[in-house]
DNA sequence: GCTGATAGTTGACTAAGTCAAGTAAATGGT
DNA sequence: ACCATTTACTTGACTTAGTCAACTATCAGC
């Protein structure tokens, strides 16, 4: 998720640090709720935090338990003297680095885990039973976001992906069109009707043979979209190129553009064509990149707005 | 959030289970690097805890600080006494019970309160600042959503409010009844088309005079919708009912036919007419409910299913 | 006016964590 | 090859943050 930001120079809103810090506060004692449930057994809390760790990733290091978990240096040597002691952690110094040793629970150790896993699962199991659940579907996927958003050192993952069209695509692509036209440009709601239109045509009269959709997705969310359709035996259309705001700088425009072109190319077309409006800059460039001619300027209106539409040509 | 809801019988799916319990892992971790950052004050963790509840909330007492922030009462005890003796607090007991007394923060106290304020609001706007605008919007919806999920204690809130349709909704609609008919019965992308063809349609012939929609919204998202449209004079039609399942049972459905019907009595429709499908039980009884009668049934093949389509009217 | 519960206090205690100084091994520059 | 620095871990000395149980004062219900 960390893509490449220049920070911003001016503050974030003052209205999102209070909810961040007030999720802070919340959360600091739902954690604290689940954790008491798991005091009443032989380790304490950091205790049990270094043995999951322990459990869940091999050939951890001290230094790597103490900088993942926050912890200091001296207190983890003291901790994992005392699991050794106990027969629950066995080390084994490393060839690469004498200093080190790579720690291992112990069966006793896994043994001694096990039921503190399970207090910590039931824990869960039973927070998440008092929601419905399409409410713990919601409550996980928004736990998801927040950990992605937050966690610096995340893998970074495929920026995208791309497939054809799912239900619920269309009704998204209308609503994320409709919406972002809106704010940017102030077009009204029958933007978001024309979109909701062309995708309903496109998908009643969709034929796989000369046609095609690309749904771009990342994350599990789709950030961006683009339609060919067959005007005429010789000529196919590009039609609805978006991309979210959020990933735009990661070449999905293009990208898609360039899937438009190749598929018509492999179709046997002569020309792709496509519609669009003077205003929309960042579109325009990447039809020019792409070798796209304006063909044709009008004027109209529409969506509320007096627009400039243009009609793009590109010889396949 | 917290509607009545029978926990269920099943086990919550342990994916889930172990995607809160990762969350978990993380936010404990994100807390404490967010936390470390006031430890160099004056104040221990807690302290700065308790100074912040006091500072935003008024008429506390020693057992709501204990209570909220899960503190032991002895421990609470001693360090409002330790802000007393340092001028930060005063307490003033309650009439209404003399074992009781309200807690207050000085002057003094507000001023010792600042700088840790200012220094949690620092970090987080740090925090913030890395993520570009649109990012920062997604945390904190999650973050709320998170945090309204989870709350026992939330205060229990309208549960739904009406409103008329706005520029993303008919997508949204278009998405939701999409999905939602594809999972519960199975039904093709070809009706999700046609959701987005009534609605673009709806949008694009509207007459206020004589047609509406009504978007039901519960925290901030839709959860139903339903509109009405002149098919003649005398004769109004109700089309796409919907309710989300996760707000369902608390009477949406049947507010949203009622208004249906309050509205065309009230611009002098004769007949309240509506299509559906027999396979569509929960919609049935509401339009059933409401003194719709059955007019006719034809099957029909759509959606990818063999269907029976039902017409119900009502004589307003 | 008695019984049992609740709000808060206090003394005695300790688990949990910090800090600084030290050792042994690795790393980097010359 | 050698020395200066850095890193990984250890240890002793210490403090802080929090717990527990016993106690007083007040309240609420019968």
């Amino acid at each position: 998720m960390t893509i490449h930001h220049q920070p911003n120079n001016e503050a974030p809103n003052k209205h999102l640090i209070d909810a961040v810090r007030a999720f802070n506060r919340f959360y600091t004692r739902q954690i604290g709720l689940l954790d008491e449930g798991l005091l009443k057994s032989a380790f304490s809390l950091t205790e049990a935090r270094v043995l999951y760790e322990l459990a869940h990733r091999d050939g951890l290091t001290a230094t790597d338990l103490g900088r993942d978990l926050g912890l200091d240096a001296g207190y983890v040597s003291r901790l994992l003297k005392k699991f050794e002691r106990d027969d629950l952690i066995s080390r084994s110094t490393l060839v690469s680095d004498a200093r080190q040793s790579s720690i291992a629970l112990t069966p006793a150790g896994r043994n001694a885990f096990a039921p503190l896993n399970k207090d910590s699962h039931d824990q869960v199991a039973a927070l998440l039973d008092r929601l419905p659940a399409s409410e713990q579907d919601r409550l996980v996927k928004s736990m998801r976001t927040v950990q992605a958003l937050l966690d610096e050192s995340a893998e970074p993952k495929i920026p995208y992906l791309l497939r054809s069209l799912q239900i619920g695509d269309i009704g998204w692509i209308t609503r994320r069109q409709g919406m972002l036209y809106a704010q940017d440009y102030g077009w009204d709601e029958t933007y978001e009707a024309l979109v909701a239109e062309i995708l309903a045509a496109f998908v009643k009269s969709f034929d796989p043979k000369w046609e095609r959709s690309w749904i771009a997705e990342r994350d599990g969310e789709v950030v961006g979209s683009v339609f060919v359709v067959r005007k005429s035996p010789e000529v196919a259309k590009l039609r609805l190129l978006y991309v979210e705001p959020s990933a735009r700088g990661l070449g999905i425009g293009a990208r898609l553009v360039d899937e438009c072109i190749a598929f018509a190319r492999a179709k046997g077309y002569k020309t792709l064509t496509l519609w669009t409006n003077d205003i929309l800059g960042s579109a325009r460039r990447i039809y020019q990149a792409a070798g796209f001619k304006l063909i044709d300027e009008e004027r109209h209106h529409s969506f509320g707005k007096d627009l400039v539409g243009q009609t793009w040509d590109l010889d396949l």
